[in-house]
DNA sequence: ATTAGGG
DNA sequence: CCCTAAT
């Protein structure tokens, strides 16, 4: 076969320091004291194994342990640090400092294991190594968030800072203009990049019962510098959104075979955007696009197109497709509107099956909306002018008297005491709200009605607040006790419980125990 | 205006 | 699902 030509705009070999063996572990060492997690790997193989494709075949937890795991797993990702794309004037901008450390560590390790040579390894801590990557040793993933990335030095501090976060919530936020890092766990309400953008609760730690999961989430994500003329999405791709609008955290994925890694567009490119790389602007160049295991998913979103390994089972975990209503892109994108009527996404398709719940719902709300309304009209007149749309709020809307008559509540359970509402929720909501709360993270319910399910439009913030304690609460009640099902149409799908378990596991204060079963005898909805 | 939490 | 306190 032939031999790489990775050389063409790679360092040459020689050029790259090479580590002692004692040097390596040492880096390593200090990589797992500092993340405070066991040692990514102590041997260092005397020749390279068996290829590291082999190696990700494996299930994660089996391939811990092999530092051709971090090397693999780290070009895998796709995710670079920074961005050197072009600018407006065509300046070529500046490649940060180890924008190709992956490559250049795959290369390497794929150059080695062709001709049959042991392993050239950069030194741990030169150049090649700036520390912009992390491993999570429970599923193999790393994720890269770029934060800022402006390029040209556009950006007066004219760094490239990058916040890589892996799915045990670790996080490092690397400053290459002071040559710092910061790192440590994530905790909810913290905000290592400004406290007005807060970083969304990322992927949730893996839940100890559960497998890897091969999706880790997709998040809406707003950089700082959204819209600003020093985003680089702003000058070369879009007119007014940032590349960095949603990320597509990827879990295990294979590495780039070395066809893959030849391909000309790769070479002449050199990789010079992120977006080119994960083949928004031509799929067909993507890396990941024909990368065994790897299944598109999704339309292309501003970050790239979103690639996830192909599910095990032929289950129907799809990824969200829109962080925002209005990603603008060059592809045709099915039409959403924001307000009220609210246009059904593909993934609200998805999730209006037909029958079931679609037929109760709108009679239950048709029937006790406009009641609500009728009592309250009597008592409000010029508020109706202008409260406008506000389809359910609580605060603005006027509320009942509390001693009015309840002339919706038409049955009465035998005692004098009022019944309350009671819709249940139906699968296709409580969906749409694990979906929601993957996206923007629990307590961010505002957030998630805005994302726009139509299935939730219904529900108000307040609302979806309740479903998902309650949603906690089942999810961690103890598999036996799943309750005699007389309803099976309300029984919430353990597939979705499981969701919820995987996200609560990633929030501060789960669920209090002692309330477990605070069903007061009526069941979870 | 939103969110957390008790009821 | 309702209500209130607290931001």
């Amino acid at each position: 076969m032939a031999a790489l030509e990775w050389t063409n705009w790679l360092p040459e070999p020689s050029s790259a320091p090479q580590a002692t063996r004692e040097e390596l572990s040492g880096g390593l060492d200090a990589f797992a004291e500092e993340f405070k997690t066991t040692a990514v790997c102590k041997e260092l193989p005397a020749s390279a194994p068996g290829s590291s494709t082999e190696g990700n075949a494996l299930p994660a937890s089996q391939r811990m342990g092999s530092e051709y795991d971090l090397f693999d797993i780290t070009s895998a990702m796709d995710w670079y640090e920074g961005d050197g794309g072009l600018l407006d004037g065509g300046v070529q901008a500046r490649v940060p400092e180890g924008a190709f450390q992956q490559d250049l560590l795959h290369g390497l390790e794929t150059f080695s294991r062709e001709q049959q040579q042991p392993p050239v390894v950069p030194a741990w801590g030169s150049q090649a190594f700036s520390n912009s990557f992390e491993i999570s040793r429970q599923s193999g993933a790393s994720t890269m968030i770029p934060t800022d990335s402006t390029v040209g030095g556009a950006h007066p501090a004219g760094c490239d800072h990058s916040l890589l976060i892996d799915a045990e919530q670790h996080y490092r936020l690397a400053d290459p203009q002071e040559g710092t890092h910061r790192g440590g766990m994530l905790r909810p309400g913290m905000h290592p990049i400004k406290p007005q953008h807060a970083l969304p609760p990322c992927c949730a730690p893996q839940h100890p019962t559960t497998p890897p999961q091969p999706i880790m989430g997709h998040r809406a994500w707003e950089s700082p510098f959204k819209g600003s003329p020093q985003d680089s999405a702003d000058s070369s791709l879009f007119s007014t959104h940032s590349s960095y609008d949603s990320i597509t955290i990827l879990g295990d994925v294979q590495p780039f075979s070395a066809p893959a890694f030849n391909r000309p567009s790769y070479m002449e490119s050199r990789y010079d955007s992120l977006d080119s790389c994960s083949g928004l602007d031509h799929p067909e160049d993507s890396l990941l696009a024909d990368m065994p295991g790897l299944c598109h998913q999704g339309p292309p979103t501003p970050m790239g197109m979103c690639y996830a390994p192909i599910p095990q089972t032929p289950r129907v975990r799809t990824m969200p497709m829109f962080s925002r209503s209005d990603i603008p892109c060059s592809r045709e994108l099915p039409p959403f509107q924001e307000s009220v009527p609210m246009e059904m996404s593909p993934r609200q398709a998805l999730l209006a099956k037909p029958d079931h719940s679609i037929h109760r719902q709108p009679q239950r709300l048709s029937k006790r909306k406009p009641a609500k309304y009728n009592d309250d009209e009597s008592y409000t007149t010029e508020s109706q002018t202008r409260s406008g749309v506000s389809s359910r709020g609580r605060s603005t809307k006027p509320r009942r008297y509390p001693g009015s008559a309840d002339s919706d509540d038409d049955v009465s359970n035998g005692t004098n005491k009022r019944r309350k509402h009671h819709n249940p929720w139906s699968i296709e909501e409580t969906e749409a709200l694990v979906l929601g709360v993957e996206q923007c993270g629990g307590g961010k319910w505002a957030d998630i009605k805005k994302l726009g399910y139509g299935v939730i439009a219904q529900r108000s913030a307040v609302d979806l607040k309740d479903k998902w304690r309650n949603l906690m609460r089942v999810a961690m009640l103890p598999h036996t006790a799943t309750r005699a099902k007389t309803d099976k149409r309300r029984e919430v799908p353990g597939e979705l419980l499981e969701r919820v378990r995987i996200l609560s596991s990633g929030f501060a204060k789960p669920p209090d125990i002692s309330r477990m079963s605070h069903h007061r005898g009526r069941r979870f909805s």
